[in-house]
DNA sequence: AGTCAAAATGGTTGCGCTATCATTTTATCT
DNA sequence: AGATAAAATGATAGCGCAACCATTTTGACT
């Protein structure tokens, strides 16, 4: 195996020298057609491919942009990451993934990992981030947005909507359909959860009638089958009074709603469920069930497009971009 | 903003030259203790970033691996996915991750591109690639691993299962359950799906007793509301004749299977359901989906597994690894 | 044809790090 | 203590490319 074809190589074969090769890959118009077309059948046919570790130091532009999810595994972020990468593919960027499984200090050592590739930006979930992981972005001087959630204190950019009104008028929406004995179901328990449940126990407070609340949560990850879980457990600590429950994603939700069959429970007369998330099966299922939507392709694509407009960091304030949701009614309430 | 520290700056305020606190990074036993500790409160106090490109170009060693899927937000490359990265965690690599959309040509040129990172080794989905994208791997000399299939000519490793004999178990489980008028709902139709197909009409061209077979397929993406509308083409075509499928996924078996509830059809005995991929829904939802399982994380891990351990590709010839799938019988057959 | 500006091309240098080899320090033994 | 090996540290060079500036070629105009 002969070793990789560099520029010199190309330009050997090519008639050029080696820095025409270079133009011709990263500024093809300032090339003549002629040179151009002698040089890229020299590069086709030799096979050669750019070193970007050589071409990354050599012009301070690494071509990439760095993003943290809490999970893969969650389909959430998945949406989130097939906007990103979209979005990357137009501006010709490389992206380098990192989960943190919701871990801040996983998180940490991720963004010290990341860094070192010379990312061009930085897309963080969340707002929960060390100081030390703080101080390694704010040194980078690159910039930086964080999802998800809306933060009175971002570290640069940031957008996302607020789980709290979400939380607060999901509730409501099951106040107004006459429900008054309500269970919180939560699963994981990371910020935008508990914010979920800060937002349910709000609306409660603030209801002008009499009504009760439920709160079963577990550190667990969520699933489906721990949806079902929970809705038993819910039952029993309300002694079987509780008449509908939010979960704080679909896949709870879905679970939840699986197990009310094998309960006998109908939906929503003997039980009200939401969700939230609103994934595909929450729209086909029987009942479909009540949820929380949010644009996520978009937080992503628009998450890269903030990214490619901001010239690193300046000091002015940027205002949070509220992506907003929408509460989508269906049979499950 | 002052930019930003490099080795040089870190050896002057621990007092070494710029190649110790290099050493300490990624050689820490080959230090002494004392400048150990020395060179580490250095990095930490002035947040030193090691970068990465000057790295990588100065030691031919990229520590980066380049993964290609069909697509992201398909949960089976997800969990394959998972497994990679938690392998790659291990050898403190790092993934560069790209999405082809099942398109060979998206692939060539994402090929080219990861390869520019000088991956120290390659994962790819199946087993079509273009001509150049193999001549492009076959020169890189890293070794590579084809995910998912079993290929008689791979690329270099393999790691998968049989998609045509899978296909032929699952059909001859419903033959076996008495079904005789069997359909065959497939999306997409990628290399995969059309093997599952040609299984289900070998083992209906083997079968010893007359039957009948209907098959609907599609190229668009699959998901759960596919399911219904196929299942309802397949009712459609077989005059309502057909009294169990074969669902190329679990999406669409998902979507079938809420799709009878609307058509009052009763599962198994009006019509019995399969899918493929063993989705944790399927297992939960009423009647529970019979699928066929298959070790996806592993698949991921090992594959990661295998180009670490592999020096390079050498011309011998290695085995394909065969991870095995399994049927779980549930009660829609 | 001669002049000048603009476009196209090339030579040199350095990006920040690590491989390699050279040197110094420390440990081990007689 | 002296000799030798082993461990620790340092100096130098070069990885492959693009920025920068120098040079050549081309085209447009009088």
């Amino acid at each position: 195996m002969n070793k990789k074809p560099n520029l010199k190589d190309v330009a050997k074969v090519a008639g050029v020298s080696a820095i025409t090769v270079s133009r011709v890959l990263s500024n093809p118009d300032k090339v003549s057609e002629k040179l151009r077309a002698k040089v890229e059948q020299a590069v086709h046919e030799i096979g050669y491919i750019r070193n970007h570790a050589a071409s990354a130091l050599a012009s301070r532009r690494s071509g990439v942009i760095a993003v943290i999810i809490p999970s893969l595994s969650n389909i959430v972020f998945n949406d989130v990451l097939q906007g990103i990468y979209s979005a990357v593919k137009q501006h010709h960027l490389q992206v380098v993934l990192g989960d943190c499984h919701y871990s801040p200090l996983e998180e940490e050592k991720l963004i010290a990992t990341l860094l070192s590739q010379s990312p061009e930006g930085f897309i963080l979930t969340g707002t929960d981030q060390t100081d030390y992981a703080r101080k390694l972005l704010k040194q980078s001087g690159i910039p930086i947005v964080q999802l998800m959630e809306l933060s009175d204190s971002p570290i640069d950019m940031n957008i996302g909507f607020s789980h709290f009104n979400a939380g607060v008028d999901i509730t409501n929406h099951l106040l107004q359909k006459g429900y008054r004995k309500l269970g919180f179901l939560g699963a994981r328990m990371d910020t935008r959860t508990q914010q979920r449940l800060a937002g349910f126990k709000k609306a409660i407070a603030d209801f002008k009638q009499p009504c009760q609340s439920y709160v079963v949560t577990t550190t667990q990850s969520s699933s489906i089958r721990l949806g079902g879980q929970l809705l038993q457990a819910v039952m029993a600590e309300s002694q079987g009074q509780c008449d509908a429950i939010f979960c704080c994603n679909d896949d709870l939700a879905l679970g939840a709603l699986f197990e009310t069959k094998r309960m006998n429970l109908k939906v929503p007369s003997d039980i009200a469920i939401c969700g939230f998330n609103d994934l595909e099966a929450s729209a086909l299922v029987e009942p479909a069930i009540t949820s929380v939507a949010s644009p996520r392709f978009e937080m992503g694509q628009q998450a890269v497009e903030l990214l490619m407009t901001a010239s690193g960091q300046d000091k002015t304030h940027k205002p949070p971009v509220d992506i907003g949701y929408r509460i989508v009614e269906r049979a499950s309430t």
